[in-house]
DNA sequence: CGGTATCCCCCGCGATACTG
DNA sequence: CAGTATCGCGGGGGATACCG
């Protein structure tokens, strides 16, 4: 008789959990916070999420008061925070600035997964720092990741950023070849890419010119300046960007 | 072959949600930032999750390094938070006042837990403020809760409070009869004790001087203080004491 | 007090397919 | 693009009893 999904308390710790640490819950939060606005857009950001139970979650959140819903263009449709939920936004960054600092030693190989980081990859490009006027186009290739999420071509054209995992067919202006794993190091700030490159992780092939560029256009993850507590490591601990 | 437990992304955040925000854990750490240390107490704390929920959730905790086992005088146990663990309790304290602020139209009948809400207050009783030299006792009697947890006694004895679902047999001091669902909201700071006494909701037997010391004695909950957004009230916003 | 051990139910959620 | 529909299983966790 025990409930079945509440926790049959009145604490407000007890309430508010029941809502925001459901499972996926935190990670659907996070892609609206970091700015996810559509479906497939947030299914991206939890690729491993089914679209049934995301759509599931996303009227659980929106009946809870945490999202809204409103009609984007044509047969479009927006998911937004509301008042409650902006205020979730410290509660989620500071879960995730504890994770960087205390899981770690957690990282497990199935935890690597490629298209989150690519993923991760295209939102934070600054395309300011990248040819205005005409097409760009970077190539990636995952070591070690499966084969079908092995290639991936960023299209940087009129400020937007196109992410592809088949070959679009365009010339390819810079070529990145980088192991999985070390590529994730950087992005999550572990390493720095210059280590990386003299370690041979990471590989340009193109005009130095342009990799140059890439890298100064590629912010890194919103974590990456948080040092982790676990490692012995000096540790200056930093705060969010 | 998605992961049976984990989220399988590197994120932070998911990372952390994985151990935080796995079903009982926030209450758990509720329960050990409010203090708790023995098995028996963190049970008390969350009555409705079954004593191998508990102690697997303890094992996952102490696995993560976020609680240590210590051993305590005899064959009793001590559970703590380390560092890591010390570093959750802004995002709990975070998590109840947003709780607080946003959840209040959620609460169900089935929230209305007498076991937590004596738990809570005998916790949250200032012993300095009682008489000191002589035994107190005080009875809770609670209208609207099941008849095995309707009755309460409260032993004030040389800086000690206890806890009785039996009636341990002494002289009643003081008789406080209240109804269940306003002792909760005077409990979490929505209504004023003396409102709900002047509504018949509450009302003291026996010495007034007792009353008024037990009525100072008593501090709310430690979310008492913020103001619900969810009513259209003023509203003026409080933070944690 | 401080937990284990065991049984078993049930539903959350993963997988897959399909629609407007 | 933005979801629904359906099915089946796995294991999380509730219930109960027991131990050192």
């Amino acid at each position: 008789m025990a409930a079945h999904k509440g926790y049959g308390q009145f604490c407000p710790v007890a309430k508010a959990a029941e809502i925001v640490a459901e499972r996926w819950t935190p990670l659907v939060l996070r892609e609206l916070i970091l700015g996810s606005r559509h479906f497939n857009e947030l299914r991206r950001g939890v690729p491993l999420m089914s679209s049934a139970l995301l759509s599931q979650r996303l009227r659980e959140l929106e009946y809870a008061g945490i999202v809204e819903r409103r009609a984007g263009g044509g047969n479009s449709t927006e998911y937004h925070l509301s008042e409650a939920g902006l205020e979730l936004r410290p509660i989620i960054e500071a879960l995730g600035v504890w994770g960087a600092r205390w899981t770690r030693s957690r990282l497990t190989s199935e935890d690597y997964d490629p298209s989150l980081l690519m993923w991760d990859i295209r939102r934070n490009i600054d395309v300011t720092r990248l040819p205005r006027e005409r097409r760009t186009v970077i190539e990636i290739f995952l070591q070690g990741a499966e084969a079908a999420f092995r290639s991936w071509w960023l299209v940087v054209e009129e400020g937007e950023v196109d992410l592809c995992l088949k070959d679009p067919g365009y010339e390819v202006d810079l070529r990145l070849s980088a192991e999985l794993k070390a590529m994730v190091e950087v992005w999550m700030g572990r390493q720095s890419m210059e280590a990386a490159v003299r370690a041979g992780k990471l590989r340009f092939e193109g005009k130095q010119t342009l990799a140059a560029s890439f890298r100064k256009s590629l912010k890194l993850s919103p974590f990456a300046r948080v040092a982790s507590r676990e490692s012995l490591a000096p540790a200056a601990s930093g705060g969010l960007a």
